[in-house]
DNA sequence: CCACAAGCGT
């Protein structure tokens, strides 16, 4: 309190409310919203009447602050003052509701205000557009045009936000031609903004022509970063590395958000060379010391498969982010080394970081992976502890994930059954644990029950239920479900779920209703596809539908071995020892090996591995004893899981 | 004495 007499009494004419709004102001400014609300109390403290130029400085301070108890006094001041119907305290009030994600009391405002001008319907709108309100957005935008308010750049930058919003590249294309025809400027910072939501709507040849449209000389650093992110959404990391060497050529200076939005695009091995050269490149040029650039650098080695690098940038950054924690941790998760990720873990809490919900998801998710249900517990109890409520849709979609892929089907039903909030999410991983495990009928049951509590399936949904009919052998009711996929719900069947059509009718010998099936296709068949019909032929020894699964695979996929045998083994079951002869000269003759099938397990942090026919293993004799106790154990509950889909035949 | 409100890429 002192602090402030003694600096409110360097200003003589303080008892002015000017000089009141000038502190206000700078605080504001200063970026210390606090501080400006703080001042505005003490002023109405001292009996000092706020003034027109008043209130909009203290709504932004609210605005910053976003709390809507602070934004509620703000305007009970507003409404009590001569000022309420000013354009300028109405506007900035309505910014200030909806800078609090308050756009019910916005609206109120905006209505209530007896006179308005173009930035305050640019402010209402934008309201509208970022909260998600599109269709009252809409009518909002077509009020303007009857009141004849004439939409400008700003008009057209939010529009597009809710385009965005949408990713509805119908609307964005809409309003894109509806500012082409309006003739608004196009600056470069509306054409960005196009690039960015175009790559948003999955169209990025638009992205491209609005980039190209842009004049050499206008475009700005921003314009080639919202190109790279474009690329890199779209998983095109040499379109986005040519265009940054055709960027250097005509003499950008890249800046920081360049490298992070480039080297995002390098997410696999076959890219790392690539990574590798944007990140020396971004250390020559002296960008490579920013938290959030040395974070995506991280996640592009531990994506690409160089864990070491990945670590030792990790290691000798000189600070760490809850982000930076968590690349590396799911770096480990994603590779299956949970031990190391769990360490990680146990050093970030130990440092005092707060782990967030990305890092408890990729920590469960790669449980759930690598079938480390002890660990995967160990989180489970304590994911309250570290910030995420275990009532969280998102932590206990992951939790029910990982217990299923780790068997534990019963804990899995367990946090179903307790979660107070479901979404088509938690219903299709339930169902498709309980595929998974090969408990059918509650899969089953678990569907129509999800249908009756008005949830509805998305094809991922449908995708397990087929899984399940696939594993079951329920081929009618397999049939049943993909009828109603298209026609109840109108989603068309991807090739997933014609692969496992396809294996349905398969296993069950119809492999002509198969073939048909797969000519009736609209998209074009995968390896997938005709590799399932493939091996229902070998199954069911239909030589002539084989010829014609391997012929389709082998266009697709010249150089793999599998059709190739799968063939040979057919022609030699049939007896067809020239087709046989045919095959292996084929093989011969394109230099097709095949090579063994390798099963690697990670145990105490060594592999082990085994391939077909080998004993060579340290403790061989115990180990294929236990497999074949398992095999028998297994045959039993092969015929349990038979009676039970017998059972579903009565259904 | 001065002045206040809207939109945009990571």
């Amino acid at each position: 309190m002192s602090l402030i007499h003694r600096r409110l009494n360097r200003f003589p004419g303080l008892s002015s409310v000017n000089a009141w709004n000038f502190q206000i102001r700078d605080a504001v400014n200063r970026n210390d919203p606090a501080e400006s609300l703080f001042l505005f109390r003490e002023m109405k403290r001292r009996g000092v009447e706020p003034n027109n130029f008043t209130f909009p400085f203290v709504a932004k301070a609210s605005a910053k602050l976003a709390e809507i108890a602070y934004s509620e006094m703000v305007h009970a001041h507003v409404l009590k003052s001569p000022f309420w119907s000013d354009v300028f305290v109405g506007t900035a009030t309505v910014d200030m509701f909806v800078k609090c994600n308050c756009v019910d009391y916005a609206v109120k405002v905006f209505e209530r205000m007896p006179e308005r001008d173009a930035i305050t319907w640019n402010a209402m709108l934008a309201g509208l557009c970022q909260s998600g309100h599109t269709d009252k957005a809409f009518s909002l935008f077509r009020e303007m045009r009857l009141n004849e308010i004439p939409p400008d750049s700003v008009t057209l930058m939010t529009l597009i936000q809710s385009a965005s919003f949408e990713k509805s590249l119908n609307l964005l294309k809409a309003i894109h031609a509806f500012g082409i025809r309006l003739g608004v400027d196009v600056q470069v910072t509306v054409a960005n903004t196009w690039i960015s939501t175009y790559a948003k709507c999955s169209d990025l040849d638009s992205a491209k022509s609005v980039f190209e449209s842009i004049d050499r000389g206008d475009r700005t650093v921003v314009s080639w970063n919202s190109m790279f992110k474009a690329y890199t959404i779209f998983g095109e990391a040499f379109d986005a590395f040519c265009l940054y060497r055709l960027m250097l050529r005509e003499e950008f200076k890249p800046d920081l958000s360049t490298f992070i939005n480039l080297v995002a695009s390098c997410q696999n091995p076959e890219t790392l060379t690539q990574g590798r050269l944007i990140h020396s490149h971004a250390i020559h040029l002296g960008a490579d010391q920013d938290i959030e650039a040395i974070n995506t650098f991280i996640s592009m080695y531990s994506k690409s498969g160089d864990t070491s690098s990945a670590r030792l940038l990790f290691d000798i950054m000189p600070s760490k982010t809850c982000v930076s924690w968590t690349v590396m941790i799911s770096g480990y998760a994603e590779k299956g080394d949970m031990d190391e990720a769990l360490a990680l873990f146990h050093a970030m809490t130990k440092t005092g970081v707060k782990p967030d919900l990305v890092t408890l998801l990729s920590l469960i998710s790669g449980c759930g992976k690598f079938g480390s249900l002890e660990i995967g517990k160990w989180i489970d109890t304590r994911a309250d502890i570290y910030g995420c409520k275990r009532d969280n849709v998102m932590v206990c979609n992951a939790l029910i994930d990982m217990y299923s892929k780790c068997g534990s089907i019963t804990e899995a039903r367990d946090i179903f059954d307790n979660m107070s909030e479901k979404t088509v999410i938690t219903w299709t991983t339930m169902i498709a644990g309980y595929a998974l495990n090969g408990i059918f009928l509650e899969a089953f049951e678990l569907f129509s029950k999800m249908i009756d509590l008005d949830y509805k399936p998305n094809n991922i949904t449908f995708l397990a239920i087929l899984q399940a009919c696939t594993h079951s052998g329920s081929l009618e009711k397999g049939w049943e479900y993909f009828l109603m996929m298209k026609e109840v719900y109108d989603i068309s069947p991807g090739l997933d779920h014609y692969s496992c059509m396809v294996d349905l009718f398969g296993r069950k010998g119809k492999l002509e209703e198969a073939l048909e099936l797969i000519r009736n296709m609209s998209a074009k068949p995968d390896a997938g596809i005709w590799g399932a019909l493939l091996s229902a032929c070998k199954i069911h020894r239909n030589v002539k539908i084989a010829e014609q699964a391997a012929d389709s695979l082998l266009n697709l996929e010249p150089q793999m071995a599998a059709p190739y045998v799968e063939m040979a083994n057919i022609y030699a079951a049939a007896g067809m020892w020239d087709g046989f002869a045919r095959i292996r000269s084929m093989m011969k003759q394109r230099n097709i090996k095949k090579y063994p099938g390798e099963s690697v397990i990670q145990v105490n942090g060594k592999n082990h591995t085994f391939t077909v026919g080998e004993r060579g293993h340290v403790e061989n004799e115990v180990i294929y004893l236990a497999l074949k106790s398992l095999s028998l154990f297994a045959r039993d509950e092969h015929i349990m899981h038979k009676e039970q889909s017998y059972e579903l035949c009565w259904v």
